[in-house]
RNA sequence: GCCGACGUAGCUCAGUGGUAGAGCAGCUGUUUCGUAAACAGCAGGUCACCGGUUCGAAUCCGGUCGUCGGCUCCA
């Protein structure tokens, strides 16, 4: 039996979330809401109410729609509950006394009418689990037994006193089971903390984090934006955003040819013939723009490309290859446009146009593993040089009882084979996670967490034999005999929108020098001091900073130094040059920096050095 | 796509059936200033769009579009 600690804060370093007292008290406030639901709404189906992250909810049949307005109300109900000390007792019973107790009409919230959730879950439970009912009573004061119970595995708090500090949060639809051709619950979240104090710590973060949220940032910024007479989905990418892509992708570029990568540079568009020999047309239609179709049927179909690797298959297998010439590595900031849910777009961490930083690696079987963990290799140089330290591994592969797959199960089994030794010889710690396998093949993807907790997944790495295969490549080998490459498609950023918009979160948009749109702001005082300023924005601009001329730009509007300051501050400028009379006379700069503040006056050499 | 919420000036927001408001930004003028917002004046709006109810709609109702939080799906 799990002995639970209680302490501030929730969890202790050694201790799991689910065995926490706050896990507990969070599934006790879940159930204390479908109380206060069922009471105030009694034709109401209950189906599960779990402990989440940062939370609880339960999904709920409502006879009619409910409203935000209405949470009110049951947050209202659920104190009165709280206070009434109901005590939360946990029955075991067997498989049939379940049944009967579900289908008990006499029992507030049982009964056939509302069950049917219930007695699917019921149903679910393995033969050799133990059922388990938690019961809250209370007797009124005219002596009415009151009764709430509910099929749930537990465990929970001794009381319903406990759950006290609490806050409902949002209504949502949510699919029973999670599946779309079910039912749609309506799902009420809420959230529960052992004390007042951390309740409203919690409501303050989340408060911050819209502060920090990228959409915010890159409008304050003027990073990108969008316009719905151009699409959702689709962002414009300001001069500073724009910049911050150039930065980017001169790095990556680089270190992929340092590596032995080669650029190629392919269309936005293409007949519908190559998509159809790639699968795409069948395993990827739904998620594709709609097609470019001729109404007088003279010309051809052409598809606006959500992927790129036809493309490099296409330049792969125009002419023959040798194994000497293997593997082949084409790189190439793809864009691509997805069709995605209109529901599903979230600025640019998930848009509808967006660039992959695309490459296909064409490989022999016995170059597979070493290219592999070459590409592996790669993102953690990358990220290393971003500074994203937070972040989790997972191997998506096949989900067996899934049709949406294409190829033999021979090759899935090599290809998830081939990723997870690479993975185990290079330590990686992951998690396998069945279902999340591209269509054509396994990978492994890089999960980090946005600035409200959500997870994107970033970086991936995708073995294919399949692609290969449809498209029938070729290499020769040393036998003078024709073999089949492996492909693997790899993007360490996974795509640059959902990258930038990540690291404007991780940074709230302060980024480090060398990745911000603009480095240094010059601040001439008065008028008198804008030609010098350009003097030496000219003379900065041609210096170089990790191989790009540094960024410079000068604030010449007639306002205050203190406006200007403030302005550079909250436009996060790493480093401000000041420049007043002292700086004509003694040929100096005042510097500031974002971080520290003033760094005092010094001659501009002397701040380049301090620079680099 | 589905469930819920929101949409007022470039931005942030006030205005719940009776003549559209504030701060910042913008423009004009004054100020030429040393480390996070100078001062004054001016201008700026089919209250997302379309339709309805009403003597009268930013406000109530319906639809459309967009955005936000979820679900499903994904880089």
């Amino acid at each position: 039996m799990t002995t639970y600690s209680r302490c501030k804060g929730g969890t202790t370093m050694s201790e799991r979330y689910e065995d926490s007292y706050l896990y507990r008290l969070r599934h006790s406030a879940a159930h204390l809401m479908a109380q206060a639901v069922q009471e105030l709404h009694p034709q109401v189906k209950l189906s599960i109410g779990p402990p989440i992250e940062n939370g609880f909810y339960y999904d709920i049949e409502f006879a009619e729609p409910i409203h935000e307005e209405d949470l009110t109300a049951i947050e209202k109900r659920m104190k009165e509950l709280s206070k009434l000390d109901q005590r939360i007792q946990r029955m075991e019973v067997t498989r049939e006394e379940a049944k009967q107790l579900i289908l008990d009409s006499t029992i507030p919230g049982m009964g056939a009418e509302t069950s049917e959730y219930k007695l699917q879950l019921l149903e679910a439970i393995p033969e050799d689990q133990v059922i388990s009912f938690y019961d809250q009573q209370r007797t009124d004061r005219e002596g009415t037994l009151h009764r709430f119970l509910d099929l749930c595995r537990g465990p929970h708090v001794d009381s319903t006193k406990e759950v006290k500090n609490f806050k409902l949060m949002s209504i949502a639809g949510a699919y029973w089971r999670g599946n779309v051709n079910n039912k749609q619950l309506t799902r009420i979240y809420g959230t529960a903390f052992e004390t007042p104090e951390e309740l409203e710590h919690y409501l303050h973060l989340l408060e911050e984090a819209k502060r920090r949220d990228h959409r915010v940032l890159g409008k304050e910024l003027g990073l990108f934006m969008f316009s719905p007479r151009v699409g959702t989905g689709l962002p414009l990418w300001l001069p500073k955003g724009a910049t911050l892509r150039h930065v980017m992708t001169d790095f990556l570029q680089q270190e992929q040819l340092k590596r032995g990568y080669q650029p190629v540079v392919t269309p936005h568009i293409a007949s519908i013939k190559l998509y159809e020999k790639s699968g795409h047309i069948i395993n990827y239609r739904d998620k594709m723009f709609p097609f470019m179709e001729d109404e007088d049927g003279d010309k051809d179909t052409y598809i606006l490309k959500p992927m790129n690797c036809p493309f490099h298959i296409e330049i792969y297998s125009s002419q023959m290859r040798s194994y000497r010439e293997l593997p082949v590595r084409y790189a190439e900031f793809g864009t691509v446009h997805r069709y995605e849910q209109s529901g599903e777009v979230t600025g640019i961490l998930r848009a509808r146009g967006f660039t992959q930083d695309d490459a296909h690696l064409f490989v022999t079987p016995d170059q597979l593993q070493s290219e592999f963990i070459g590409v592996v290799d790669l993102m953690q140089t990358v990220l290393n040089k971003l500074g994203l330290t937070e972040f989790r591994v997972r191997v998506g592969t096949k989900d067996p009882s899934s049709d949406k797959y294409v190829g033999h199960d021979d090759n899935w089994t090599a290809a998830t084979n081939a990723i997870t030794e690479a993975c185990d010889k290079l330590g990686l710690d992951y998690e396998v996670s069945p279902g999340d396998a591209a269509f054509y093949g396994p990978k492994l993807d890089l999960i980090i967490k946005d600035a409200l907790g959500r997870e994107w997944q970033m970086g991936t790495v995708q073995v294919d034999y399949n692609l290969p295969e449809r498209f029938e490549l070729e290499y020769i080998g040393e036998d003078s005999k024709p073999h089949r490459p492996i492909m693997i498609h790899r993007a360490p950023f996974g795509s640059l929108e959902r990258m930038i918009g990540l690291l404007t979160e991780q940074y709230a948009g302060a980024f480090p020098l060398w990745l911000a749109p603009t480095q240094i702001s010059i601040l001439p005082i008065a008028d008198r001091h804008f030609e010098k300023a350009e003097e030496i924005a000219s003379e900065l601009r041609s210096r170089l900073f990790d191989t790009r001329p540094l960024r410079v730009n000068v604030d010449d509007r007639r306002e205050t130094l203190g406006k200007k300051i403030r302005e550079a501050q909250l436009q996060k400028v790493p480093f401000m040059l000041i420049l007043g009379d002292r700086g004509l006379e003694e040929n100096t700069v005042g510097v500031r920096s974002r971080e520290d503040g003033d760094l005092g006056e010094m001659r501009l050499s002397d701040f380049l050095e301090k620079l680099v």
